[in-house]
This record gives C-alpha cells, structure tokens and sequence, in this order.
DNA sequence: TCCACCATGTAACCCGTTACATGATTAA
DNA sequence: TTAATCATGTAACGGGTTACATGGTGGA
C-alpha cells in the first residue's frame, strides 16, 4: 500500500469507478498511467479493500467496476488521519531559470508564455470542477461542512485554483521585468 | 543526459562545485541523493561536459571540484531554450484532502498546522536566498537586467517564495473553514 | 482512412530512495 | 560517546513512464 493506493482508495470512497475511470480521474492529482493502476487494483482486491463486478456493455467493451468495502474504509480512515509527507515538485523551469542569462530573452519570453497558457487552462478546469462539486453539494443535500463528503473536495479544488493563480502571477512579474 | 543532469550543469555553469556541495544545492530544486548524483557526474565528466580536478585538504576528506566545460555550456544553453516540461507536483495531502470527511476535524486541523510550519520554514529560507543573491548581484557588479546571472536566480527564487506565500495562504483559508 | 475513445492488461526501462560502506574531525 | 559535517562511492529496491498487445465503435 504506498501513495497511489491509497489515492485510489480515496476516490473510490466517494463512487465506484473502473480502472479507466480511476487512471482518468487521479491524473490532476498523482501524475500515473493507467499500466500502474491495474495491478494496485488486483493486489487491493486480493487485500480485501476492495470488490469489483463485471459490468457487461454492448458497444463498448466489459469493464470492472470497482467498489471499497468496509476493510478498505477503515484502512484509508487511518491513513487519512496520520501526518502528510511534504509535497514534492519537479518543474524543469526551474533550472532554466537559473541558467535563464544564457538564453535569448525572447526565448526565455516564449517558455513563460508557454507556462501562462498551460496555467490558464488547469485554472479553467479546475474552475469547472469547482461548479460541478457545487452541483454535487446540492444534489446530495449537502451542507458546507466538514463532515460533508464534498467539503474536503472543495478545499482541494479551491488549493489547486490557488497555485495555479499564484503561477500565473509569476508569468505576470516575471514577462514584465524581461521587457523593461 | 536527463532534467537532474542538465540541472548540475546549470549549478556549475553559475560557480565550479564539488559533487557534495552539488547535492546540497540541488536538494531545494529537485529531489535527489547523492548516490545518484555522483554516477551523473562520472558519465557528464566522461561525455566532455564537465571536469574536474582534486582538491586536497587538510582536516577534511579530499574532493573533487567540478567546472562545466565549453561543450558542457553548449549543450546547456542549447536545453534552455527548449521548451520546459509541464510541472510534476506529488502531495500526498492532496488525497488527505480528497477523503477529508472521514478524517476528525481536530486531526485535520492538525494536519493544516503542520503544513502551514513546513511553509513557512521554506519561505524564510528562500528569503535569506533573496538576500544572499542581492549581495552577489552587488559583489559581482551586476545591474538587474535579463543578460546578468543573478537575474534569473532572482526570478526563480521569487518564484518559490510566491508559491510558499500561495500555499500559506490556502492553509489559512482551510483553517478557517474547520474552525466554523 | 486514420484517429480518438473505451477498456484491460504485461514487459522493459529509467529514475529516485534507502541502505550499505569508509573514515576523519568537531561540537553537544 | 553520540551525533553531525565533510566527502565519495555502490547495490538493491520501489515507483513511474513508455512501449507492446488486443479489439470494437464512431467521428473527421
């Protein structure tokens, strides 16, 4: 049971998913192909934390829908309670950053126009996701509180809003001072 | 040649280092030991990047001191102008977040407080970092203009300080939200 | 016709972490 | 005397990426 797992083991907790499911959905979260995720899946299975049913479909192929059991919900409620590892971050840009004297400032223009716009468009979808939580909220009838299931949601919806705000304000500054 | 050895290039393209004073360099950049640093430095060193030569001294152990090379400066100023990879973040809160209502609020808040700690430790250093360039920027006679060395290192540690001012910023707002 | 989407899986490889290994000096 | 700092290296392991493999449906 490492990171991933229990990444999995937290989306499953909000509705069953299948394995292309859940490799579509971690991705914003935990960068991991879905060639990770089958295996966890069948070791998590043989574990007890979790039990999947074959969902038979006529145009597209089978797939496994994968349910937490009751094991699997205890196992993630301890994990959730014990301190969080400090984040890890690997951005290139970084270090062209600090070699940045020996580019072409145009050059170095183009990288942070390149990264605004990659910005921009997480920005907007995690804003959609913000609305769709919203929905969410209103159609399960739930309050804004802690103990809702889509106010822990929100919180990571509204973090990740916040850094790629925070990184669009960088590109901002850092554009303004290369064309002075 | 891969992103962590581009990296050691750009630290000895700004001063010739050891591969020990490397590790510690890097470690707020990229996360990586120095059991894979000093194979990088073999094979960079073998490929005509760099070089380097022994330093012997006295009350502490012999090392060696490495200096980018002209073919090493090349091939670096050539990588700086690719593009940059998209940004990888790993935080394991993120999924703590995620699965929140199963957590206790007081374990939560907890969890917050540490992280707002962690954050701040981090943006005191980079503001001593902010410091110490200014006074390298002076010592070097350097004014603050694109073309200068100091200049994207004075970017990139901005840039740090803005995402620790970011994720300071989200703890509070997360705390606040618990608290009511 | 070729590509994207749905869906699951395996194998090889690269990268990063942890542990093993040595050894002197100095501060708690 | 125990730990930390300086200094370099190797080996094993775990995790993540890329590529291989299959196959139907639907849109450009």
């Amino acid at each position: 049971m490492n990171t991933l797992s229990y990444g999995l083991l937290s989306l499953l907790s909000f509705a069953p998913l299948s394995g292309y499911d859940l490799a579509q959905k971690i991705k914003p979260l935990w960068q991991a192909g879905h060639s990770q995720i089958y295996p966890l899946l069948v070791s998590m299975e043989q574990q007890g934390y979790i039990s999947y049913k074959l969902i038979k479909q006529v145009d597209k192929p089978d797939k496994k829908e994968y349910t937490i059991t009751e094991a699997g919900l205890m196992q993630l409620r301890q994990w959730v309670e014990t301190p969080a590892e400090h984040p890890v971050l690997r951005d290139e840009m970084h270090f062209k950053l600090y070699s940045l004297w020996l580019s072409e400032p145009e050059k170095a223009k183009e990288m942070l126009r390149k990264r605004e716009e990659f910005c921009m468009s997480e920005l907007n979808r995690y804003k959609d996701m913000l609305k769709g939580n919203e929905v969410l909220r209103e159609k399960r009838g739930e309050s804004h509180e802690p103990k809702a299931t889509t106010f822990g949601r929100y919180l990571l919806i509204r973090k990740r809003i916040m850094d790629m705000e925070s990184a669009l304000q960088f590109c901002k500054l850092a554009l303004e001072e290369l064309e002075s």
